[in-house]
DNA sequence: GATTAAATGCAAATCATTTGCAGAAAGGAT
DNA sequence: ATCCTTTCTGCAAATGATTTGCATTTAATC
């Protein structure tokens, strides 16, 4: 089954309307696979001149409350948002932007935490921040 | 020696000028011990209505590019500074907003990231989100 | 196809943060 | 203590990101 009808098969199953404008956006976010802010999914959106910077927000929002989408914030770019798929965390070099998915290195620490807190753990989120092999050698 | 001693040495070592703002702002970091909002910080000064909200954001920026103050981004609370003293990460409850300092969970998996990603590591960053007891119980 | 709630386009508003510039203050030298 | 140079601040205005109100359109249901 293709990604996208997976994906508008999650609408409907929050009961959320499957327009154009919201799988417009959800395919720029399954194209580029990698957290985007909501003016480049704006800007990586062709030949829809209709579509407003403001739809993309509403339904960017929309899609955090609905927990379908992450929004994070990365030093030096600010406000992203990629598709909720599986648990995994991001690493960022701060010369050229490049973002990796890396595997979550605290897949059982939330109990540990619950344990020495009494907090009720819902997510976390792990930034790291380094230098990419390329940008090292120039 | 007392902490706001220590800072304006910190200030002295790095060639930046001793200012009865940055003292104030350096204050309020101090004593309120938890990351807050620019806004916040410019609310807390006292007394100093001639002291203006451009002039947090300013020395704000200045200490996060000096590397003695931390600028993060908390879901709900937006961008957030602490000053820079040991290395922990924050809990952070959905219900109140209250935040809790932690050690840090991942004091040697920077080594590991390297020998995977070939990346030089330089900073990570860690938010937990969750629900603390009191909140629980109400 | 008609009905109704939800979503969008559009323009304007809001909020956070930054900036230009002229005057004030800090730190070093005399 | 005064002078000098550079940095810093106040102030007001600009910018950039995000949100909002309202009239119109559209998706989903019947
Ligand atoms: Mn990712
Ligand atoms: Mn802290
Ligand atoms: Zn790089
Ligand atoms: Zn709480």
């Amino acid at each position: 089954m293709q990604k996208l009808l997976v994906w508008e098969n999650k609408l409907r199953d929050k009961n959320i309307r499957v327009t154009s404008q919201r799988i417009a956006i959800i395919e720029v976010l399954l194209k580029e696979a990698i957290p985007l802010a909501a003016g480049d999914i704006f800007a990586k959106i062709k030949n829809r001149p209709e579509l407003k910077l403001s739809t993309v927000y509403r339904n960017l929002n929309l899609l955090v409350d609905e927990r379908l989408v992450r929004k994070l914030n990365f030093k030096g770019k600010g406000t992203v948002f990629e598709l909720l798929e599986d648990h995994h965390q991001h690493l960022i070099c701060l010369e050229c932007g490049d973002v990796k998915s890396i595997q979550c290195p605290l897949q059982n620490y939330e109990e540990e935490l619950h344990n020495d807190t009494g907090y009720e753990l819902y997510d976390h989120n792990i930034e790291f921040y380094g230098v990419c092999p390329a940008c090292k050698n120039s």
